[in-house]
DNA sequence: CGGCGAGTTGAACGTAATCAATTGTCGTGG
DNA sequence: CCACGACAATTGATTACGTTCAACTCGCCG
């Protein structure tokens, strides 16, 4: 059982289209669940699975073709949502891409739970659709962009979601700040192999754009010039 | 206005979720409209837009980067819904791939007519959560999958909708369909280029895993074997 | 110091893109 | 009905981008 009033994402997550006493029968069926990097929340095709709230970490959304390959269809920052609500098995298998923390339901409470919630509903709607559209655009990355343009995207789109993410009001960018996942995760999200993606890191860095002062920190020196090399007008 | 009772989609979109009087209330809203073939229904950034259910024909979705490259991102046949309720301006093109005839309501008619109905709402979640899984779904095909399993999965899932598509209560599918749309389209689909498209088209042909007899109509042979080719197992 | 995993760099290869020519198909008008 | 033109699709030759395979470097921890 968690205790939603001081959660930390109280305000960003689905939860906060519930009302004081609701959110007392919601907190009764959740429990927070520590992750740790690299450990699976929830299998593909699973046959008990769970819907979650993320409280803290990220979270990968991958999907396996049965010879290994993998891409990764979704990266989650907390207060997102995850799992397949509604009778469907997960078709994608959900892990931690840093330690992380998680407020878990199973589906089936939160199904019935949601069943009588329109305004959750709808709050579910709206997220679906953003992350629908965010699917979209990721299409056409991975159809139409050069790897350099991949790479540019990628590293515009952390700065952007890390911000916003840290719970700053303001929302500006961050022209620092960690990658949340080694090379080879960013070559599954960029359907890029772990070499190329390092080439055009330093590529662009011996271009002056950005600095890699270790392997997880990104420094954007012009931004400008990354949105221009990311193909984004 | 249109006459919702003798739609013919009326049970497969997500009208079917309401009740006779308030399908009175959304017929006023609605209002049929024929689209002809390269038209477009839905311009990306459009500030005055619409969202439409398709009563005939098939529409795709597309995203395009300044520089003229295009991805389709979706494409939707007959009940299914487009357009980007609640706000927020489409993000994609809308247009016709083949002549088609769809249920037009203006945005703002339809948001406020969603607010007071859940049970709508409800469908469009669980659609959007549908087509979230079909895009995710595309996302590996574009990131991992090569040319020729890019292909064969495309000829599966086309044999697959189009089949459920014509109304039949057999869920089985089709092993002679049209294509209904070029090959341009179909390398826009798959993130390739129109000569890639035909020379894997060619290439399963002779192995007689399918036949072409025009440029339009595909006989699937060896469902099997195309399945196995397109990496599904 | 040694060993290990992650990341980078290099060289050769391969798949799909590009450029270019040809064939095929459809619609139109003679 | 056929000839023609325009466009769609196929096929071929060449190129280029990213992959693959392999060696090497770096940082970290025992």
């Amino acid at each position: 059982m968690s205790d939603c009033s001081t959660c930390v994402v109280r305000n960003r997550a689905i939860c906060a289209s519930l009302e004081p006493d609701e959110l007392q029968v919601l907190s009764k069926l959740g429990r927070k669940r520590k992750i740790k990097r690299g450990e699976t929340l929830l299998w593909e095709g699973d046959p008990a699975p769970v819907v979650a709230n993320i409280i803290d970490g990220v979270l990968k959304l991958s999907m396996n073709l049965h010879d290994g390959r993998e891409q990764i269809v979704s990266v989650m920052y907390a207060s997102d949502f995850v799992g397949r609500p509604f009778g469907k098995e997960s078709p994608y298998r959900v892990s931690a891409m840093t330690d992380a923390e998680v407020c878990v339901f199973t589906r089936s409470s939160f199904d019935s739970f949601a069943k009588e919630h329109p305004d959750l509903q709808n709050k579910l709607l709206h997220r679906s659709l953003d992350e629908l559209d965010r699917a979209r655009e990721w299409m056409t990355l991975l159809g139409k962009k050069s790897a350099t343009e991949r790479i540019a995207t990628l590293l515009i789109e952390l700065s952007d979601r890390l911000s916003v993410d840290g719970c700053s009001p303001t929302s500006r960018y961050l022209d620092r700040f960690e990658l949340p996942m080694d090379r080879q995760q960013i070559a599954d999200i960029l359907g890029l192999t772990i070499e190329t993606v390092s080439r055009q890191f330093t590529r662009i860095r011996k271009q002056g754009i950005i600095d890699l002062p270790d392997r997880r920190t990104v420094i954007i020196n012009e931004r400008s010039l990354l949105k221009a090399v990311a193909g984004v007008a």
